[in-house]
This record gives structure tokens, sequence and C-alpha cells, in this order.
DNA sequence: TACAGTTTTGACCATGCGGTCAAATTTTCG
DNA sequence: CGAAAATTTGACCGCATGGTCAAAACTGTA
């Protein structure tokens, strides 16, 4: 019997653990995006996995547990995702509007990609909640999100290059088109992700910069 | 006893029967709105009403009417809310820039009145499924609300008002930051609202204007 | 082979769920 | 008043949930 359960470190893992846990996430992604969170119940993805439901409690403390791991997981890799797209994109001083530009093709391009996994983890974010009923990952989401985009529209502000607006709200609502750019592609997997893009970028492209009337 | 559940009609109603109905739903948004959708058991909701649970399966066939009912309603007010806006703000032939102007201003001003109520229909809509886990109210969120501000669009474009874009797109937008604003009110309370309306519309103010870069 | 450690199962538990119903209560009205 | 109708309760049912655990099966290795 062994009885602890890591959290972060990938260090003591059994390669059957490590494979197990991998398996286990991917399967409960599939059953969170196909059923939302209040289908997602441990029978059901032990079904979907093929195993039986107490393995799912060997290797994860708990669903809550499970859930945070998922939410870890797709949140990791999206933002290696993101930072490799900047690092082939991005000179170290690129304009803002270039870094915004970059911010919103990375993020959309990851959507793009792993529409299943983004879907399973804002469902995730949307509801999990502890026994007294307050939203577990409520704040996480917000603010730590937000943080990228405002630094990127204070610096083109400061630069002349952006108009005078407030970057919490242009934060707010690049943040609500990307994220709702996951139901878009899980609605209709054949939407054209690149043309979708395009339309992004130029509406705060155009929303971000100083209007002359003509 | 009277076995017949209305779904539309206001008819034949008894007084004690509206009057109950109402003060259900009315409870039912609080704890939708307070606990998530997960978190409004029938149970809760009586408990909150201060009735038992019985009676509310009495005056709603059972918990997927009752939530429909609740949608319902919200969605009602919400577009008699907006449509006397428009009534004060537009005169028959308005631009569509000032249509777009109202539309934001309307929605907003609604949002920020009625936090809970917005909220707990975008928690019931997002989450309420059938039993092969479809979501019900899937589609009518989406088509039917994108329809008004396609118009718009189309209409500024064909004006020479709007710069080219994908109305379909921008439609999408304006309702993911729209519906966006509600978190912001149920998660600090103190937002100042008028700011709020005037960033947004100024953002999409500039969104959809023609750019003459200096 | 035998043994220790690990992984896996399947039966089981308490809890809360949505829903039903007979009985009790309140209202309506002749 | 008193009977009929409408309203309300609280106990109860079947079911699915998350979780636990002893036993079984599967490793590797001495």
């Amino acid at each position: 019997m062994r009885s602890n359960f890591r959290t972060s470190g990938q260090s003591e893992l059994t390669v059957t653990e490590a494979a197990r846990r991998a398996q286990i996430l991917r399967h409960t992604i599939d059953v969170v995006a196909e059923r939302g969170y209040a289908g997602a119940s441990l029978n059901r993805i032990a079904e979907h996995t093929g195993i039986s439901k107490g393995l799912i409690s060997y290797h994860f403390k708990g669903k809550a547990a499970l859930l945070e791991a998922l939410v870890t997981d797709v949140f990791q890799r999206g933002g290696e995702f993101v930072l490799e797209g900047w690092a082939a994109e991005l000179s170290p001083e690129s304009s803002p509007r270039t870094m915004l530009r970059a911010y919103l093709e990375g993020n959309l391009a990851f959507i793009a990609s792993h529409a299943r996994d983004v879907g399973a983890i804002v469902e995730v974010i949307r509801n999990h909640r502890d026994a007294e009923g307050r939203l577990v990952f409520g704040n996480v989401w917000t603010e730590d999100l937000y943080g990228d985009l405002i630094q990127i529209f204070e610096a083109g502000q400061a630069a002349g290059e952006f108009r005078r607006f407030d970057p919490r709200v242009m934060a707010i609502a690049v943040r609500r088109v990307v994220d709702g750019f996951t139901f878009q592609v899980m609605g209709s997997p054949d939407v054209d992700a690149a043309a979708f893009t395009a339309e992004v970028v130029a509406l705060f492209d155009h929303a971000t910069t100083p209007m002359e009337r003509s």
C-alpha cells in the first residue's frame, strides 16, 4: 500500500502510476466535455476509461483532487503552448500591438487545437464548488489571466500606440471573446479558426486604436 | 386536486397559485445565484423559500419545468426592459450605430439592476441538460440572440457606417462581453456600471468604425 | 518458487437527490 | 355551518452519487 498522493512533484511516480493518472485525466476531460460537469460522475469516468471506480480513488485522493489535477494539467499545457508561440514570434522588444496580436493568435490557436481540453477546464472552473458553495477556481481564472493583458495595454497607452481606455475592461473583453471561441469550436468543429482569429485580431486592433473619424 | 400545469397562458391561475409560483421562482433564482446550478436542489430551494419540498412539485411538474419557467421568466422581463429602453431612445429610423449603442446600454443596464436574475439564468442555460446529456437551452441562447445584432451590423455595413467585418463574429463578441458583465456585477456589487458601459460602448464603437491610421 | 510490494476489483456504505402520495390543513362558497 | 375544492405537509421510494475496504490479481526479485 502506498498512501502518498503527489500534488505537484512528478518525482516518485511509478511508470504504471504516471500512465494511469494520465489515462484517467484524459478520459475525465472527455467525459466532462461531453456530459458537462454534473454528468462527470466517478462511475461514468471509470466506465469511460474501462477501469473500476475504486481505481480512480486509488490514484486520486478524491473527486476534488481529480478535478484540480485536471485544471492544473490543461492550464499548464496551455501556458506552455502559448509561450512557445510567443518565443517564435516576438522579439525582445515587440510593440504592444504586436504582443496583443500574438496573445490573441496564441490563445485562439491553442483553443482551436485543444477544444475539448479547454472546454473541460472551463466547465470545471465554472462549476466546481467547495462544501460551502463557493467556487474553488473563481478568482484564479480572473486575476491571474488579466495581468498579462493589462500590462500590454498600459505599455501601449504609455507609448501612445493605444487610445485611452480602461485596461481592465479591455482585458475582460478580450478574455471573454477568447474563452467564447471554445464554445464555437465545441459547438461546430468545422468552424474556420483562421478566419475567426483574423476577425478577432481586427476587432481588437480597431478597438484599441485612436479614431480619426472622416 | 387540480392536475393541470400551465406552461404559457396566465389565464386560469388562482391568486394563491400565481403568488406561490412567483415566490418559488424568486427563491429559486436566489439559490441558483448563490449555490450554482448543482447546488440548487429542490430541498434547498424549499428550505430557502420556507415551504415543503412537495409544494414545489405541486406547482411545477418537475425540476426541469421549474428551471424552464425560471429561464422564460427572466428572459421575458429582460426583453421587456430592453424594449422599453429602445422605445424611449430610438426614433423609428435611428442609425445602426445608435442602435448598437442602445443595445449595449439597454442590456448592460438590465444586467446591472438584475444581476442575480441574469446570473441565475446564465447558470441554468449553461448547465441544464436532458437525460442524454444534451444542453437543453444550448441553441436558444445562441441563435435567437445573435439575430438582432447581426441585423444591426448588416444595416450599418450597407449604409457604409460600419467597416467590413464578419457580423456573426462581432455579434458573438458583443454577447460575450455583455454576458461577462454579469459576473463582474455578481463578483463585486460595487462596480461602476455607468463607467463599464461607457467603456464597452466606446470599445465597440471603435471596433466597428473604419480606421484611418495617422 | 515464494514472497513482498503494487495495482485492481467489486461489493458495500451513508447521503442526498427528484419524485410520489395519503393525509392534514386551509380556503371557498352554497 | 358544512361540504367540496384547493393547498400544504411530511413520510416514503428508488436511484445515483462519492467514498471505503478487504480480498484478489498482478508485478518484480531473491
